[in-house]
DNA sequence: TATAATTGATTGACGTAATCAATCAATTAT
DNA sequence: ATAATTGATTGATTACGTCAATCAATTATA
């Protein structure tokens, strides 16, 4: 897709950053054998200690039963495994099998790399720039009711 | 999700904005009636005069069938025709109807909205740094071989 | 304390979307 | 003229998400 330099085109730029490091990745190779919606739940079950299913759903802004199907194919793939909750029966905790903790590990790292492979081709100053601009975008629209 | 302060956290950065920006956009509304891929297309075809088949699944990084597959879509909900080209009369070009044209305006003027609406968060000073930190990134990552 | 209401998770039926392989059709090469 | 190539489409299959209904554990209530 084309990207003028005019100065009004954030939301081209947007899109272009969208399309290239989401769903497909860039060239489909961004999550190994897990989908967008895999791989973030992956990350968020890494990150807490207890992530129900409702956990998920709300974080990923799908369904319930949307996070169920997740959890399935992350559970067939032998990512993750549903355990009961020892304070409520009917929550389930998800968790990271080894395979995934590793693969999830792998994963970070190829991210981090391609990432940082492309702020290489840029020079030192402007890459602060950018890592700081990143944040105070994303820092804003967070705040985003 | 989580986004520390650390220096280190581009990457969790990128998929915040590629979340939240992408496939099911910021609550869901982001391309009315449109999936992304059909979005993107009709973006496509709006920019370009003579739109085949290729070059959409090229410039998507879609199959040849997944592109027929969203022109078909596009041309049921009446916001894109085929037309053949005169030059050869294998390719077909991909046009936009009076409504998709509509559609495509909107559309485009919502998300500007939107990311203004963001950007009005923000100091003035960083709205530029912004604008130009992801213009030297995008163009960083399209220099990829 | 038995029963009803609530809450977390799952399942069935369905619609959308993409792929691969095979096919059709127009054009170019021999 | 006929073969090979190239652009596009179709059929079969798979993946993914939704809604509505259901199951199961926990809380509230009468």
């Amino acid at each position: 897709m084309m990207v003028s330099d005019s100065t009004k085109d954030l939301p081209a730029l947007i899109s272009e950053i969208t399309w290239n490091f989401g769903a497909r990745g860039l060239k489909g190779e961004c999550c190994g054998d897990l989908s967008q919606p895999e791989y973030r739940t992956l990350c968020l079950a890494s990150d807490q200690s207890q992530c129900s299913m409702q956990g998920i759903a709300q974080n990923l802004g799908v369904t319930k039963s949307g996070a169920t199907r997740i959890v399935d194919r992350l559970e067939r793939k032998d990512y993750a495994e549903r355990k009961r909750s020892s304070k409520d029966g009917r929550v389930c905790c998800i968790d990271l099998t080894p395979s995934g903790r590793m693969l999830i590990k792998d994963l970070r790292r190829e991210n981090e790399n391609r990432i940082d492979e492309i702020m290489s081709r840029i020079e030192p100053a402007m890459q602060e720039v950018i890592r700081a601009a990143f944040r105070s975008f994303v820092h804003a629209f967070q705040k985003e009711a």
